[in-house]
DNA sequence: CAGCGATACTGAACATTGTTCAATAAAAAA
DNA sequence: TTTTTTATTGAACAATGTTCAGTATCGCTG
C-alpha cells in the first residue's frame, strides 16, 4: 500500500496546516506559511487541493473523527442514558478544552459566499449528532424519529453554545471548573425537567 | 446643538456600513465600498475611525442597543419570572431572525489578534445579560449574585447556541415554526426542571 | 536505454484587500 | 489678507489567495 507522491504532498500539507492552525490558530493561517512548512512551492497547494478552504475543512474532517472517537469512547463507558448523556457534554467539553484552537476553527471558518460545504463533511456532523439521538431515544421512547434527532440537534446547540461562549473568552473568561459545573448542572435539570 | 462636520461623517460611514452587512453580510464588507457609499475618500474612513474594526464595533453596537431594547420591552409585558425568560427567548430568536446579517455580525467578528475588545463593547453584552438575572433572581431566590451571574450567562449561551446553530444554517436549514418550538419546549424544560 | 508524451511542480506575476502618508484643500486664527 | 492649523484626498504600499506559462519529472513504448 504504497503513498502516491500526491498523496505524501496532500498530507504534508494537511499537517503543516494542522500544526499551523493548532498552535496560531485559523485566523493566522497563511498559504505562504503552510507551503513552506510542507516543504512545497506555494502553487503546489493548488495542486494538492481545490484551494486554501478545502485544506482547512480536510483539517476539520480530522478534528471532527478525533472528537467523534472521544464521543463514542465516553458514551460506551456508561450504561444509563442520562449518563451517556452527561458524559458527552463532558468529554466534548474536556475535547474542545485540550484542543481550543482546532476546534474553535470548526466553528470559525466560513466557505466563502455561493460555495456549498461538501456533503461529506455535513455528514461528518451529522455522525456527531447521530451519538446523542441514542441515549435521547432510550430517555424518551415515545419520541419518532424526526422529533429525535431535532430534539438532539437542540441538546447539541445548547450544548455547544455554552461551551463556545466560555472557551471563546471573548466577552469573560471563565475558569474550567466553574464551566464544567454549570454545564453539568444546567443539564442535569433539562434532563431532570 | 450642531453636529460637527466629524460627527456628519461617523454617522455616514457608520449608516453606510450598516447598510453593507445588512444586505450582503459582514464578510462582504470592504473599506472601499463603504467610503463610497458615504461619499467620501477611501483615507477619510482611517480619520473618522481609527480602522475598519473600530466602524464594524460601531455597527454592532448599534444592533446591540436595538436588540436591547427589544428584550426589555418583551420581559417588561409579562409578570411571572417563567414568562419573562420565555418571552426573552422568543424575542431574541425574532430579533435574530428578523435581523440575521446584522445579527450575526455581532458573533462572527473578530478583533485582530492581541487587540483587545473595547470596554464599551464588553458592557453593552453585560447589560444584555443583566436582563435575564431579574427574573432569574425571582426564580431563585436563594442564589448569590455571583450564582446568578454565572447561571444567566449559561442561560444566555444555551439560547444563544439553539438560535445560531438554527439560523446559521451551516449544517442544516431548519424552518422557523420548528425552532421556535424547539426553543420554546427546551427552555420550559429546563425551568421545570 | 532513448525518446516522447503526459503529468507535476515551480515561483513570478496578478488581483484584491486594509492601511498609510505626502500633497492639497479648507478652516481658523492673527 | 496672510499665516497657521486642521481635514481630506487618493496614489502608493504591503499582505494575501490564486493563476499559469515555463520547467522538470515521470512513465510508457520501441
Amino acid at each position: 500500500m504504497a503513498k502516491t507522491k500526491r498523496e505524501i504532498l496532500k498530507e504534508n500539507l494537511l499537517n503543516a496546516a494542522e500544526s499551523r492552525i493548532e498552535s496560531d490558530g485559523l485566523a493566522a493561517l497563511r498559504a505562504r506559511d503552510v507551503t513552506k512548512d510542507a516543504g512545497c512551492a506555494l502553487g503546489s497547494l493548488y495542486n494538492a487541493y481545490e484551494d486554501l478552504d478545502l485544506l482547512i475543512l480536510a483539517v476539520n474532517a480530522r478534528t471532527l473523527g478525533r472528537l467523534h472517537a472521544t464521543l463514542q469512547e465516553a458514551a460506551a463507558a456508561r450504561q444509563k442514558p442520562e449518563d451517556k448523556l452527561l458524559a458527552l457534554a463532558m468529554s466534548y467539553l474536556d475535547f474542545a478544552a485540550d484542543n481550543l484552537t482546532l476546534w474553535a476553527a470548526l466553528f470559525d471558518h466560513r466557505m466563502p459566499s455561493n460555495v456549498p460545504v461538501p456533503q461529506w463533511h455535513l455528514d461528518n456532523h451529522t455522525q456527531l449528532i447521530g451519538e446523542i439521538i441514542g441515549p435521547l431515544a432510550q430517555l424518551y421512547p415515545d419520541l419518532d424519529e424526526a422529533t429525535l434527532t431535532l430534539r438532539a440537534r437542540t441538546v447539541f446547540a445548547a450544548t455547544q453554545g455554552i461551551v463556545r461562549l466560555s472557551l471563546e473568552g471573548r466577552f469573560v473568561a471563565l475558569d474550567p471548573d466553574s464551566v464544567r459545573a454549570e454545564l453539568s448542572a444546567f443539564l442535569r435539570q433539562y434532563l431532570n425537567g
